[in-house]
DNA sequence: AGTTGAACCACACTTACGTATGAGACCAGA
DNA sequence: TCTGGTCTCATACGTAAGTGTGGTTCAACT
């Protein structure tokens, strides 16, 4: 899952600068695809692998900032590099607010583009590391038995067994159980290890998607 | 420490514009103060005050981006918004990802001004809020004698006391008096609390500063 | 010289944790 | 119908945690 080298995914609709940037790319080995408009990028199928992408701020049907604060929308969490032949401040601005890894005027050189794409693919990387361990713990999570992860998060919250038996209604003895089993299928080794299980659960269920 | 109304520091050597920023600023309820220069500001004693800078990037002495990126050597931590008469799209993104809250080109619509520096405003709020409880857990762990702050970090660490005490060359007993009153100090009820204590601290040990 | 705080340890006791064994009830899917 | 998972509980045993009492040593400060 999410294996593979980087891609950078090319959108824009001038298809001589598209291949210049396609080979631009692949002179540094990195990969690189071109799509001539987001439909397109859309329509080709996400692959779940690593990279990010390169959009002119002006494409036909959608533009690319908007595109950009849509790609949550679409499960996209592309680092984004934007282009833009006339620009202004107030668009590079909002474009960096929206969370772009950089905006580059045309006309840029090479190695600007470069450097922000490296950024962007190293800034991917980071960001599935991370993702790949809040997802483990998520999807153990999901093993559990309901009781086992009210009781999980119970204990985690600084409950004793029989604190968590009297808030659920059972005996203190039945909480060891399920306390017992949530740690070896969350493979937690330790109090400690679960507690920052159940943080990073917290976390991610917090948070605005 | 840190408490009273919220201020907006204005650098700017344009006495001008200085004053009506001030009063723009006051005419919607919020304290500002001027200065001419970065020294002014420098020399005039930065108050713990939650705030926000409006900057120019054009200053005499020290452009206001250089100060953008020098304000953590000086201690101070306040959400930056940057004007510019003569900017351009390298500039102002250059200044988003050194972490300004905004860059607005002259002219600018007093509206957006406000948008802008309420915006600071709040952000700073809520840094500080969450910074109140790092530093509160970093003083209650400077309290703690060397021996109960290693122990709460093994402990904290999932290890067992007998471990803990076997790791430090010690009793068991002598871990758990050292570990009861690591509890006690740090106003820990639980062993939870105490961990997410111990992630807190960590967490600030490694951040670069 | 006296006090204080830190670090160390032992013994003893209570409480909590963790697991094993055994067992009954329920429900859904093969 | 039988199997398997979930939830429930009791008894029991061994381990770990937490606290209290009492005591020693050492360095630092008064």
């Amino acid at each position: 899952m999410g294996g593979g080298e980087p891609t950078v995914h090319i959108i824009d609709d001038d298809e001589s600068l598209r291949r210049a940037l396609d080979g631009l790319f692949r002179s540094v080995g990195l990969k690189a695809r071109g799509y001539g408009s987001v439909r397109e990028f859309l329509d080709g199928g996400i692959e779940d692998t690593p990279g990010c992408l390169v959009l002119d701020v002006r494409l036909p049907g959608l533009s690319g900032i908007d595109f950009q604060s849509q790609l949550g929308d679409h499960g996209i969490h592309y680092p984004v590099v934007l282009m833009t032949g006339h620009g202004d401040i107030p668009m590079s601005v909002k474009a960096m607010k929206a969370g772009a890894q950089d905006f580059l005027a045309k006309p840029f050189r090479d190695q600007e583009m470069l450097d922000a794409v490296a950024a962007a693919i190293e800034r991917d990387r980071q960001t599935r590391s991370s993702e790949d361990g809040k997802s483990r713990v998520q999807k153990l999570f999901t093993t559990l038995s309901p009781r086992e992860q009210q009781v999980m998060m119970l204990v985690t919250s600084g409950k004793m067994n029989k604190q968590a038996a009297g808030e659920l209604g059972i005996s203190e003895i039945t909480v060891k159980i399920h306390r017992g089993s949530a740690m070896r299928k969350m493979g937690a080794r330790t109090l400690a290890d679960l507690v920052r299980m159940a943080d990073l659960l917290k976390s991610t269920a917090t948070r605005s998607r």
